[in-house]
DNA sequence: CCTGCCGGGCG
DNA sequence: CGCCCGGCAGG
């Protein structure tokens, strides 16, 4: 009753009256015809966009939530812009982390690789590479700084085995310890993000313990399982000769002897190239282990290693650089790219995080360009499409793949360009609540006023 | 607080 | 659709 009667009157009084006092009715009129304020304003002022920035920012909104639960250094990074970043890029790092952390903990493996094979033969080597072994292998997460790292690669880069890494390898591995290192240096949030990373690498450690158990175990389930227990139950006293098939092979430039002992091989050595006797064994003997290396059957991690390249290489090398640029020229391609491509292969986690956000993708029109009610700035629109809303994972994954790419984008874009708020008086205020028939039926629905535009 | 307005619910 | 309101963000 009331309410209708109200409209009523509101109507025909306004129609007089504020065409008499304010001339307005044309503007009113011709808004009114056409709906323009829902376009308009709701694009220009905050529309998904303002609420997406906003939202995504200060950490309230279900999403959030999830993301937070994602990646604990979305939030704990301190900047909103970088954090935003972050987030758009958390897709990224979950596919690219294992890469990453492959390729650390690889390098470290390499590293703690050479030790490894002494327990792994017998007791006389046994005296350096205890030592080493255990405190690579226990290496807690946290404690290891970026000297370890540093070193890591250092000693990876200078004694690894040259047939273990490509080219393509050390690059990537080279890539990712330059930006943490300089991340790192920057500020302490990236801090807590290598943290993070460093902690997860133990955690990835079982599948990654592979290359590090590589050079001795070849990819048999049972032996992999046994060594994992080995290696993080303890140093394993003794080991099982038959988990492991062990080889040495001669270095020593034209000949490629396989003994399967230690003590043979260094006899080889020892007598056939050294041509030392008995007598300068002690001398000698620190020099016979460069000239031998243990091998397995497989001679080399290179099988898992090349499964671990070959699994990452389509995603993480190509995410990997693209993370801490958050590349600002064109996300979209590079982005979409990446991120389709990963939806596939990645659990659906990522998408319900992004689904949320996804209620946002769907009206991408405008971003930029507020001033154009059309929907000039389609740019990212294509991805959205027709959506039929049913709730099928590919339409899913195109949605995330543009929500997230609309994220960034916005961060990037929008941000600057962001409208304040319109500074025109609006109904409310012009004609004040109490005459409350009086304002344009936007104000009065609470939408955005039609009338005074800003 | 007030104002502007988005999202959503109701008839 | 029209109408209204909850609630949010900015001042
Ligand atoms: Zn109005």
């Amino acid at each position: 009753m009331n309410h209708k009667r109200r409209g009523q009157t509101n109507r025909t009084g306004r129609d007089e009256k504020s065409s008499a006092s304010l001339g307005l009715d044309l503007d009113r009129l011709s808004s009114r015809r056409q709906t323009v304020m829902l376009p308009k304003s709701r694009l220009g002022k905050r529309s998904p966009l303002g609420a997406l920035v906003g939202s995504a920012c200060p950490t309230p909104g279900p999403h959030t939530n999830l993301e937070t639960g994602e990646t604990d250094f979305s939030v704990a990074a301190g900047h909103q812009a970088k954090v935003k970043g972050h987030l758009g890029l958390k897709v990224y790092f979950q596919c690219g982390t294992p890469g990453v952390a492959d390729q650390l903990d690889a390098m470290q493996s390499d590293v703690s690789t050479r030790p490894h094979p002494a327990p792994s033969s017998g007791s006389s080597r046994s005296v350096s590479s205890c030592i080493d072994v255990p405190q690579s292998q226990r290496r807690s997460p946290q404690e290891v700084d970026m000297d370890e790292l540093m070193a890591a690669m250092v000693l990876s880069s200078l004694s690894c085995s040259p047939l273990l890494h490509s080219p393509a390898n050390t690059d990537t591995a080279a890539a990712p310890m330059d930006c943490g290192g300089s991340e790192l240096s920057d500020s302490g949030s990236s801090g807590y993000w290598s943290v993070g990373h460093a902690n997860r690498s133990p955690a990835a450690s079982p599948p990654t313990a592979e290359p590090d158990a590589g050079p001795a175990t070849p990819p048999d389930e049972g032996l992999d399982m046994d060594m994992e227990q080995v290696l993080f139950d303890e140093p394993a006293p003794r080991k099982r000769k038959n988990s492991v098939k062990v080889a040495y092979r001669c270095l020593w430039p034209s000949c490629g002897k396989v003994l399967t002992s230690v003590v043979g091989i260094k006899r080889h050595i020892r007598t056939t190239h050294l041509c030392r006797g008995g007598e300068h064994e002690r001398c000698s003997r620190s020099e016979e282990d460069f000239y031998y290396t243990e091998i397995n059957q497989q001679q080399q991690p290179s099988p898992p290693q090349r499964l671990l390249c070959g699994a990452a290489s389509p995603t993480s090398p190509a995410s990997p650089p693209s993370p801490p640029p958050p590349s600002p020229p064109s996300p979209p391609s590079s982005a979409c790219g990446a991120l389709s491509r990963s939806a596939p292969s990645s659990p659906g986690r990522l998408w319900q995080v992004q689904s949320e956000h996804s209620y946002q993708a769907p009206p991408p029109s405008h971003v930029v360009s507020t001033a154009a009610p059309g929907t000039a700035s389609c740019r990212w629109t294509p991805t959205p499409t027709p959506t039929p809303t049913c709730h099928s994972r590919q339409v899913l994954s195109v949605r995330v793949r543009s929500v997230s790419v609309g994220e960034q984008w916005l961060q990037q874009h929008s941000a600057p360009c962001r409208r304040i708020r319109g500074e025109a008086k609006k109904c409310r205020k012009v004609y004040g609540i109490e005459h409350r028939d009086q304002w344009c039926t936007a104000c009065r629905w609470k939408k955005a006023c039609q009338r005074f535009h800003d």
